[in-house]
DNA sequence: CGGCATCCTCTAGGATACTG
DNA sequence: CAGTATCCTAGAGGATGCCG
């Protein structure tokens, strides 16, 4: 649960989009995804999971700048809301794998969504954003 | 951050998904939209103003927990990348509206399918979430 | 009403070092 | 190789007050 949005069950966290709003269990779901999967690292991880299993260190190095720490923690977090399983073979030195769950392959459908969009429009904003400095 | 700004186009910034990777004209898209829309705020507001234009306290009561200072910061940033339109009625109160344009329309279709899987899959992430912590 | 400006807190996350 | 542990800073973001 979120500091800010607190116990509070009656308030209407986000009405919009009528359908998936608040359902009564518990706020906006868009809210509590974003919560999870809205951190700098996850959408780069499931990403880059989305081909195939990825080892840690491959992981590491595919994604350029996330620090030894940080990918730990994203693993993990991922691990725990059941988007991605991790899975070691006792070798020496061992070798982890991971790999996204049927879960974490369905949220990379919409994420992958985004990222064509991205693809896509990615000058629209830069235009529109050199455009508004430049001077209205 | 790393110190990408160069034109080192030897970096594989993000090679999944094959296709909107990286394009040669400065880096992963991905990653540019999540660092402006990936903030904590983006997206509700994007969510909230998708069925018509607000103002600005509707919207901040629509978002619930938000302050009057990172509404105003996000909506900033939104207007900037062209996905918001600020619209001032000079009336007396002033009344100021917020639209989404058509670029921002065209994202929160991504946006809205998951918000669309967050309805659908939030159980699960939470049983996995309940599962992961008590044991396995 | 719809904002800025200021101050201050808190935590995400980088750097570094050590281990099985 | 794949982590854990510690330490520490930058900046996101809340609280508050003032203004056209």
């Amino acid at each position: 649960m979120n500091a800010r949005t607190g116990t509070t069950a009656a308030a209407p966290l986000l009405q919009a989009s009528p359908g998936f709003a608040q359902d009564e269990r518990g706020g906006c779901p868009i809210r509590e995804v974003l919560d999870r999967v809205g951190d700098t690292w996850s959408i780069l991880v499931i990403f880059n999971l989305q081909p195939g299993p990825m080892r840690f260190n491959a992981l590491k190095r595919a994604i350029e700048g996330i620090s030894q720490r940080m990918l730990t923690v994203t693993l993990r977090s991922l691990e725990r809301d059941g988007l991605v399983s991790r899975t070691v073979r006792p070798t020496t030195p061992p070798e982890v794998e991971y790999a996204l769950t049927e879960l974490g392959h369905s949220i990379a459908v919409p994420i992958d969504a985004l990222g064509v969009w991205a693809a896509r429009n990615r000058d629209a904003m830069r235009m529109a954003r050199s455009a508004f400095d430049t001077g209205a």
